[in-house]
DNA sequence: CGACTCTTTGAGGCTCATCAAATGTAGTGG
DNA sequence: CCACTACATTTGATGAGCCTCAAAGAGTCG
């Protein structure tokens, strides 16, 4: 991660770029906002379901999961993370959190005051509007999961979340020829998709054997986009990677 | 339904101010608000996936539903929204439909154009903060369900559902001694759910077996409403039904 | 009363969970 | 470099939950 200490706001700058185009006023309240950075082990909690918390988390680098757990322990993990996400933004007009949010690879996070976060709202409409976007998108990836659980096999559904994955990672420039990090246990894979470890084991070795994926260690890579995207029934409509400016 | 035409706004702002508290100014804009009222017979879309609305949907009567369909035709039904609720509130900053939502029951709905909405919400930032924290709570039950439909099985989703239906029921006002009105056919159960209409037809059975529901055409009673929230693993936390002005 | 839709019931099979154990892969300290 | 530990992945076997197909009852409505 570069040194400067503006990294998480210009980190933030962009993706809101990515979308909508910003002022230089606007931008310029983003680079002023306060950040306070720190880093993680994998699988630690960062906010708990039941918390008020006072500030929002920004994801830096490595990827965080929204997470709850029935009362029998088990765990669904209802959402993923990237660098440029905001997983708790939520709880700034939400006052308890009703999930926990933790790290789920080691990771670098940015917090930043609700205090903060509104009075840039307050003085710039349009980033209110671009901040409310950001949580619409990840309302609308929830829909998508929800058919991809309630209603794929848990092949498709991997190979679908596979196809999510890679394009989020690439709006992030984390690709490299359909190539990037999973720093994710199967185990963790399992919660994702709602099923039992053993049996992400079994489909990912299907999805290898039907050269769908190539595996090393924690690195993906997908030989043939298309192919995945048809055994993943993937349409990427639902994650409005662009056009974010009202009509 | 009253016949007084401003029936529309004073059902929204009765929503809002369950959890704001709205000055004079912001109740008058509300009121002020131009809506189109229209009814519906079930099962009819009244946005598609795909399309790029103008305007945002309020309920005012029956139920709707955002559905949407995997390749081999299967359907998911994401969410379902009672009077007072706007499914489709996202469509304000979100271009494109990446669901369709359709009346589930005979209905009634009025039609918000999103240009009358964005003006109010210039004007009254509150407002905004207010339809924000909407999508938030619609955000909120979509992880929830991911939950539900992950992680339970369907005897306890079941059970799950019923409880918030009847919570959310009586936040309107359409709930009286645990009885409620539910037209929705088992079909349908099973597209919320995620599994098939007779295994629906089967869990149905069973929860009444057990004392938990009772059942009467569409009408629906809660014996004891403790023993339905400890089968459906239930807590109320993801409705946010409280507390929504700003710390 | 017939047409339609919805609910209910049965039977067989498939997907996937669970349990348990083996194998593989870092990371640690001697 | 190797033994040791801690996890993660892989494999097998068994069974539970649920799906699908098919057909029979029950309401509901013109």
């Amino acid at each position: 991660m570069t040194a400067d200490p503006h990294f998480p706001n210009i980190l933030m700058i962009r993706k809101l770029e990515s979308i909508f185009t910003l002022s230089d006023e606007e931008k310029q309240a983003l680079r002023d906002l306060p950040i306070q950075v720190i880093s993680l082990k994998d699988d630690q909690d960062i906010v708990r379901i039941g918390d008020r918390p006072s500030q929002c988390c920004l994801v830096l680098e490595g990827f965080t999961c929204v997470y709850k757990l029935t009362s029998e322990g088990k765990r669904q993990i209802m959402a993923l993370h990237v660098p440029g996400d905001i997983p708790d933004l939520q709880s700034l007009h939400l006052k308890v959190m009703d999930n926990s949010i933790a790290s789920i690879s080691p990771c670098t996070v940015g917090f930043i005051q609700h205090e903060d976060l509104r009075r840039v709202c307050e003085h710039y409409p349009r980033l209110t509007a671009a901040f409310w976007r950001e949580t619409l998108v990840d309302a609308s990836i929830f829909r998508e999961w929800l058919l991809n659980i309630g209603r794929r096999e848990a092949y498709t559904r991997m190979a679908h979340l596979l196809c999510e994955f890679l394009m989020r990672l690439e709006a992030v420039g984390l690709v490299e020829d359909g190539f990037f990090d999973l720093p994710i246990t199967q185990a963790e894979l399992a919660d994702v998709i709602g099923t039992s470890s053993v049996h992400v084991n079994r489909v990912l070795q299907a999805l290898r054997a039907d050269g769908l994926i190539q595996t090393k260690r924690t690195q993906v890579t997908i030989p043939d986009w298309e192919k995945l995207t048809v055994a993943g029934e993937f349409d990427p409509l639902y994650l409005h990677l662009e056009g974010g400016d009202a009509a």
